[in-house]
DNA sequence: ACCAAAGTGTAGCTTGTGCTACAAATAGTG
DNA sequence: CACTATTTGTAGCACAAGCTACACTTTGGT
């Protein structure tokens, strides 16, 4: 049964999209390590998120069987394709609305943080205007 | 202690922040329900959220806990002063992103939707950027 | 080669949000 | 008034993400 009945198209994104964007965070500070110092550990990650490490090993788990991550005890993280996939993709969103909030006039810092907040919730419309806003 | 570890003081927002979106969605919806029928049902958020009236009575309760609302069995939602005040904060951050994305050149639609996603990562800084464009 | 330290895994608890199924109250209609 | 339909509550399950405590690698130093 579809939501024939709301005014909520909107509203149906809360659990399910909240996972998506722990998959997203996620996918994008592997690459980011990965890139950074050449291999990926779940300490990197705890490190990075600020979080215990049992919580990484546990969404981690979840990555994998989403096909996103590779993941053996004891090793390191790799990204799949798709993951590689998923993380450029959310890094450019990112750098996207990072840059315009910069271009609009907020601080370094503050657009940072924003960004991180917002970057999950731009449609592909609103992105586009960014990214023109940002050539402008 | 504080993340004086790494490099995410803004990763600090996962569960707890994700509360926050709910009470806040709630709120709004709440007095704006209020606004235009009288009273606000269970079953009306029910609707309005496209979930079962379980998951609205179970919010609901965690909302009267933190002193948001006030709700007896069988009867109809209202809010505390301290719900009032923070749907009228909510409303009016939702106004002004929806206003400053349509103004930016988003549909109508796609800007409302975007809002609802947004509204609750801009920062004090941000809305304050937003709200000087939405009046330039 | 060993032992301690650091890193990682697992068990098991908490909270928040989602659900279905069933029970109880309220409202509406004959 | 009584009977049904609608609304609301409760029990109990799932799953994601948070945690601590404890066990087990792996790494590094002597």
């Amino acid at each position: 049964m579809k939501p024939t009945t709301s005014s909520s198209a909107s509203h149906q994104r809360t659990r399910k999209d909240h996972a998506t964007e722990a998959a997203e965070d996620y996918v994008e500070a592997i690459d980011d390590i990965l890139s950074a110092k050449g291999e990926c550990r779940v300490d990197d990650l705890r490190k990075h998120f600020s979080v215990s490490h049992v919580t990484v090993s546990r969404i981690l788990a979840r990555l994998q069987r989403e096909g996103l991550v590779r993941k053996e005890a004891y090793r390191p993280v790799s990204l799949t394709k798709k993951g590689k996939r998923l993380a450029d993709q959310s890094r450019e969103r990112h750098q996207i609305v990072l840059e315009f909030l910069k271009k609009l006039g907020v601080s370094a810092e503050v657009a940072e943080m924003d960004a991180e907040g917002i970057e999950h919730h731009v449609s592909e419309e609103t992105l586009e205007v960014m990214r023109r806003f940002n050539t402008k």
